[in-house]
DNA sequence: GTCTATACTGAGATAGAC
DNA sequence: GTCTATCTCAGTATAGAC
C-alpha cells in the first residue's frame, strides 16, 4: 500500500498518546495499522525514530504558530517589548490548540517534555524556540537577572508540560478541563510569577 | 543471604534514578546486586512492585517532614493561616533535602510524578498530602475560587517535578544548581503566582 | 522501492527442584 | 528462601518476493 507510512504514523501517534511510549509495542502498532512488522523499520529505522517522525510532523506547525504570534505581539508593542502576558500566550496557546484537536498527541508531547528518556528529540525540536523566548522575556523583564530568568523559563516548561499531560492530582476538578481554558489560567498564573521580583531585587513593572 | 532484599532495593533505586525505569532491566539490577533473577520476583512480585517498594521507603520521611513543617507554620501563625510562602516552603524544602542527599532518587521521583505510566503509585503516596495542602492554600487565599486553586496546585506540581528532574532546557544555566537554591527560586516564583488574582477577581493579600 | 517472512537477542515472568 | 529452566513477548536485523 502507498499509505503504509502514514498509517503507521497515525496509529502510533494515537497509541503512544493513549498508552505511553514504552508501554506501546511495535507489534501492537503494526497489528492495529494492519501492516507488517518490518514496515516500521523500513520506513523509520527504529521505534525511537518513529517517535521522532511523529513529533516532527506536529512540532513544525506549533513552532510556526508560536513564532508568528510572538512576531505580532512584538510588532504591535514596538518599540517597547510586549508584556509577559502576551509572550506567554504566544507560547502556550498554540499548544492548547493542538491539544484540543488531538488529545492523544497532546499527552505524548507533554510526556516527552518530562520523560527523561528522549532528551535528544525534545532538544532538537524545542531548543531554538526556547532561546528566542528567553530573549523575549529578557526584554520584557530587564531587571530580572539572567540566571533567575532561565530558571523561571524552566519552571514554566514544567507547569506547561504537566498541564498538558492531565495527571492524577486533579481528579477533583470536575469542570472546564478544555485546554484553552487551562492555558488561560496558566497564563495568569505564570505572568504573576515571572513578574515577581527576584529575591533582594527591585520590583519590575511590565 | 538475609540482606538480599535490601541490596536489590538499593541497587534498583540507584539504577532507576540514573537510567530511568523502563531503560533499566531487572537483569542489570540483579547482576549489579549479585543476586538471582528470581529473587526480585520472590521479594517484590514484579518490576513495578519493586519500584513501589523503593518509593515507599523514601516517601514516608518526605511526607512526614512536609506535614511537620506545615504544622509548625500553622501553629506559629495561629489563629491566622500561614502565608503562601511558608506553605510552599514546607512542601518544597523536604523534597530538596532528599534530592540533595540522593540525586539519583530525586530523578526517579521527579520522573514518577510526570511519567504517566505509574499513576497508581503516585496517587497512593501523594494524594492524601495533596488534600491537606489544598486546604492550607485555601485558607491562605480565601478569595481564590476553589477550582482556580486546584489548577494552581496542579501547575505547582508540574513546576516542582520538572525542577527536580533537571532537564534539557537549562543547559545554559551554569552555576547554583544545588537543589535548595533551586527550590528557593521556585518558592519566590510560585508564591507570586498563587497570589495572583483570578481573572476578573479581586486581589488577595496574604 | 515496498513489503513479507522469519530468525535473533534480550526482556519480564513463572513453575518447580532443592 | 533460593536457584534453574523455561515461557512469552518485546525490539531488531536481514534475505528475498513482488
Amino acid at each position: 500500500m502507498i499509505d503504509t507510512r502514514r498509517r503507521i504514523l497515525d496509529t502510533a501517534e494515537r497509541l503512544f498518546g493513549e498508552q505511553g511510549y514504552s508501554t506501546t509495542s511495535l507489534r501492537q502498532i503494526i497489528t492495529t495499522a494492519e501492516v507488517n512488522v518490518a514496515a516500521v523499520h523500513y520506513h523509520f529505522g527504529s521505534k525511537e525514530d518513529l517517535l521522532d517522525a511523529i513529533v516532527l510532523r506536529k512540532a513544525g506547525p506549533v513552532t510556526a504558530a508560536r513564532l508568528d504570534l510572538l512576531d505580532r505581539a512584538e510588532a504591535a508593542a514596538a518599540p517597547d517589548p510586549p508584556c509577559v502576558d502576551l509572550i506567554l500566550e504566544s507560547f502556550l496557546l498554540p499548544t492548547a490548540d493542538v491539544a484540543q484537536n488531538n488529545p492523544a498527541f497532546a499527552l505524548l508531547m507533554g510526556r516527552m517534555l518530562t520523560e527523561g528518556m528522549m532528551p535528544r528529540i525534545v532538544e532538537k525540536h524545542f531548543q531554538e524556540t526556547a532561546k528566542r523566548y528567553v530573549e523575549a522575556f529578557a526584554r520584557a523583564l530587564p531587571n530580572l537577572p539572567r540566571e533567575e530568568l532561565l530558571w523561571r523559563f524552566h519552571f514554566m516548561i514544567g507547569a506547561m508540560a504537566h498541564t498538558i499531560c492531565g495527571s492524577p492530582t486533579l481528579r477533583q476538578i470536575d469542570s472546564n478541563c478544555d485546554f484553552p481554558t487551562r492555558m488561560r489560567r496558566l497564563v495568569t498564573f505564570l505572568a504573576a510569577a515571572f513578574r515577581a521580583p527576584a529575591e533582594n531585587q527591585p520590583c519590575d513593572v511590565r
